[in-house]
DNA sequence: GAGTCCCTGACAGTTTCTGTCAGGATAATT
DNA sequence: AATTATCCTGACAGAAACTGTCAGGGACTC
């Protein structure tokens, strides 16, 4: 690997990890010394670059590089197609919709022969045996996660208990079984989470909940153990 | 000014003019000689770049080597998070590792308000419960379903029992509970398919299969009735 | 045929690159 | 006040690459 070409291999691995990397793990990753990696952070900030590095911390790069990233490879190609196809299959209509779309944008600035990897890509989804059928369309519901507004659900416990109830949805997460809103349940003024399958009626409101949707993430996270993903 | 350095400037330039380049401008603008252009292209295209060059023309730049600006709406980043998400969890390494790269090579290029829709997604996946696990690594696998070559499998039927086959494989498929190999069987001299946890062994072979894939899978859907995934 | 360019090979003297070793410095954590 | 985890720098030396120069070859346009 010729060092022009670390470098661009470099730049994408502080792209992808968005936490800071200590310049061992990316030596490791790139299999060249520390010392080395030392020396390109210096170039790629001599390149227009901004790599911030703190003692005990790691490496950061600021957005706003010049030069985008570089096209997609095969594995990546392979990675979105298999992704969009899954949740054209498991997704909401309009999700599933939305995947296909992002896909064709994808495609159309794709090289050629990438394009071509993308309509012979050997990964597909098998259809889901047990689809746990779901009285509302979930699509609602990630909107006013999306935009941070209350909804009022009419929801059936797992002990067949009724209630309705105003929630603020932070979030929404596909099991293979189930789906689950996770929420901020007003009632019981702690977060909960909703199985799709047992929201019977679903609500959005025109009002906002009063807090980001970013904080309430982190306090959820934090309460339930929850890990971040990506 | 590094080669590397060069490299990258080389490569704005040639982004910058629209119309074709001749190498003497080139080196004029780089301060290096001619015979080093001619280098500095051949590295470029060596790393993915397709620089055409034509006699009494000059160089241009064919796009698709770096991500052009992409635009996406609210659902699509969804659909993009949730299932990059979802192969980041249940992909092979590789992959995983791939479906990570697409997604933040995808937020570099976004602009400033929807790349934070990517950060803030609230679409996630949750942890299998049933991790068929597999005795072999899939990504091979999937190299050589790309590149259309045979495999040597060692394989454990449902009725536990074993043999050893040699097969092209032609599709991964991922079910809930479990990895699907496609291929045609040279034993069987037929299409059959293969759990991928009673893959016991598999060795990628140098030699290509005879036919495209494109055939293949398109006789595949036909027998078996499988519908074809967008 | 003249003019432009792309493109390649060979040579040889740089120049750069890299890993290794040896410290130093900083900040958070214990 | 240690300890830990980093970043960061300098020096060295062998290995690797890069570079300009020269000498052609070829393709296309005018």
């Amino acid at each position: 690997m010729s060092k022009s070409e670390r470098l661009l291999a470099l730049l994408q691995a502080l792209r992808a990890y968005r936490r800071p990397v200590s310049a061992e793990r990316l030596a490791d990753e790139l299999n060249v010394s520390i010392r080395t990696i030392y020396r390109d952070v210096v170039s790629l900030n001599a390149q227009g670059a901004t790599i911030e590095g703190e003692a005990g911390i790691g490496y950061v790069l600021r957005p706003g590089f010049l030069l985008p990233p570089l096209m997609f490879d095969d594995e990546e190609i392979e990675a979105l197609v298999l992704g969009s196809r899954w949740v054209m299959q498991r997704g909401d209509k309009l999700l599933a919709h939305a995947a296909r779309n992002a896909l064709t944008k994808i495609a159309a600035v794709l090289p050629e022969d990438l394009k071509e990897r993308v309509e012979l890509a050997g990964v597909m989804v098998g259809a889901s045996r047990e689809a746990a059928p779901e009285p509302v369309d979930l699509s609602p519901i990630r909107q006013s996660i999306r935009e941070e507004r209350k909804i009022k659900i009419a929801y059936t416990d797992e002990k067949g208990q009724k209630s309705e109830r105003i929630i603020w949805p932070i979030a929404l997460a596909f099991f293979d079984r189930a789906r689950v809103v996770a929420a901020w349940c007003e009632m019981r003024q702690d977060f909960r989470h909703f199985r799709a399958d047992r929201i019977e009626k679903a609500k959005p409101l025109k009002q906002r909940y009063p807090k980001r949707r970013r904080v309430l993430l982190k306090d959820w996270r934090i309460t339930q153990g929850i890990p971040e993903q990506f």
